[in-house]
RNA sequence: GGAGGGGUUCCCAAGUGGUCAAAGGGAGCAGACUGUAAAUCUGCCGGCGAAGCCUUCGGAGGUUCGAAUCCUCCCCCCUCCA
């Protein structure tokens, strides 16, 4: 194996990451690693409570693709136990628990979206089923022994909770000590995590001490904002980009977050280099470029990493032409109704297809003056929709919902 | 175990007998504008072919012409005491 120098290999590591604790006890293990050809193992630990890996994850993972890149080995565990348990980090409050079926469910399609950027060759995939299943009852109170109330309710969660009254399950408070363990079972040199880890992630350190290893290097990285631009990206706070999601949906979610939120996507989420990336802030912040081209630019990037550059530039232009130049989608459902006297009433209409949820919600958008019919607004309620066989009708709804109508052939 | 506080529409949160499908904020949706699914402004925001009616305020009963509001029992959460 070739390394690079350690004093390298630690610029790249640092790009990007809050912090790193201890930063010489990283040097030397990096010194090791290169002098005795052995690898770091790197661990990030992912609960599969909700198999969609999104954009605030591939922080993380693009920088465990780097360690990988530079010669180490990445440990992934899959949580099965402790995504039965529930990660309290940075919630208001109790995480449902799942049951063992859903979470191991769970895990295949995250691990598909994983590889996506994480190389697989150089990974060992753990579930800690494999420790936890085993352990008895004293071995769990022999671990809790090792851990006093007042240090867990020190992490800012849980005193918050504590603070406003709410409640906080007993089985929580062994969520930081189970992923704590998790770092002594695989003797984890480096573990990863969003900065809200930072606590679960140093008593992986303090349990490593315990068992007389090694304690690893606790390297934090930012936490990226949904697009809402307010909140942290999660999936239960539905602001999240996945990066399954088809370039369409990535594109059309990236052009939906406040303007001020596109220099540090491109800093968290592109391969871009530190000098572009400070020609496009300062090109922003001179008005020279329109910030919506700029936009663009950073979805069409985004949505070529996950699903190919053909299909994002194809995204880029559907995106142009439907809301840029009011056009159509490539793609629009078809329908066919049953239609008595060749007319159908709009509400139902709109009901039917899909397009409303509700005849209530369908009133509400045809009086908004959301609904067109062959290009031509409708705005009476009572309206009927001559439909007739082989013939479409173009139905949109506000400037996103699509759909061809026709009527179903008569005796069928 | 004792005493007290609380559970409201997607979320937060007002409401303590009719004027309550329920204030306000957020989210979401729509319209206008635009540079865009940014920002801003405005409107909508349980369901029903819409007249009126139906379902909804932790659950089940009850009082009343009328209950989110009062009573009874039950479930859950929080605080203090032990």
């Amino acid at each position: 194996m070739k390394w690079l120098s350690v004093q390298e290999q630690l610029k790249i590591i640092k790009q990007g990451t809050e912090e790193l604790i201890p930063e010489d006890e990283m040097l030397k293990k990096l010194e090791r690693a290169v002098a005795e050809d052995r690898p770091l193992r790197v661990k990030q630990g992912f609960d599969p409570t909700a198999p969609d890996v999104h954009l605030g994850h591939t922080i993380g993972l693009r920088k465990l693709r780097q360690f990988q890149e530079l010669g180490h080995r990445v440990v992934l565990i899959i949580g099965d136990y402790t995504g039965m348990v529930g990660d309290p980090s940075g919630l208001s409050e109790t995480r449902p628990q799942l049951d063992h079926e859903e979470v191991l469910r769970n895990a295949k399609t995250y691990e598909e979206q994983f590889f996506k950027l994480v190389d697989r060759q150089k990974t060992e995939v753990r579930f800690n089923g494999e420790w936890f299943g085993k352990m008895n009852f004293m071995e769990v109170m022999e671990l809790a022994s090792k851990v006093t109330v007042a240090r867990l309710l020190e992490r800012d969660d849980f005193a918050n909770r504590y603070q406003k009254n709410l409640p906080i399950s007993l089985h929580e408070l062994y969520y930081p000590l189970m992923q704590a363990y998790d770092s002594v079972a695989i003797e984890a040199d480096v573990e990863l995590g969003a900065t809200e880890q930072k606590f679960n992630l140093l008593m992986g350190r303090h349990f490593q001490q315990i068992h007389g290893q090694e304690p690893q290097i606790v390297l934090t990285l930012p936490v990226l904002t949904g697009i809402d631009g307010v909140q942290r990206m999660s999936k239960s706070l539905g602001n999240y980009v996945g990066v399954a999601e088809s370039a369409g949906e990535i594109f059309g979610k990236i052009m939906s977050i406040p303007d001020s939120l596109v220099i540090s996507y491109f800093e968290l989420l592109t391969p871009i280099s530190p000098a572009e990336l400070k020609q496009k802030s300062r090109a922003l912040q001179s008005a020279r470029v329109n910030p919506r081209d700029l936009k663009s630019e950073l979805a069409e990037t985004i949505a070529g990493i996950y699903q190919g550059a053909e299909a994002a530039s194809r995204a880029r232009e559907e995106f142009d032409r439907i809301f840029r130049d009011r056009g159509l989608p490539d793609e629009i459902p078809s329908f066919r109704l049953k239609v008595e006297g060749g007319k159908l009433w709009i509400v139902n209409l709109l009901k039917e297809t899909g397009l409303c949820t509700s005849g209530s919600e369908s009133r509400r958008l045809v009086r908004q003056g959301a609904v067109e019919v062959d290009g031509a607004r409708i705005t009476d309620e009572n309206a009927e929709v001559g439909l007739e066989p082989g013939r479409e009708v173009l139905v949109k709804v506000g400037k996103r919902r699509f759909a061809r109508v026709s009527a179903v052939p008569e005796g069928s």
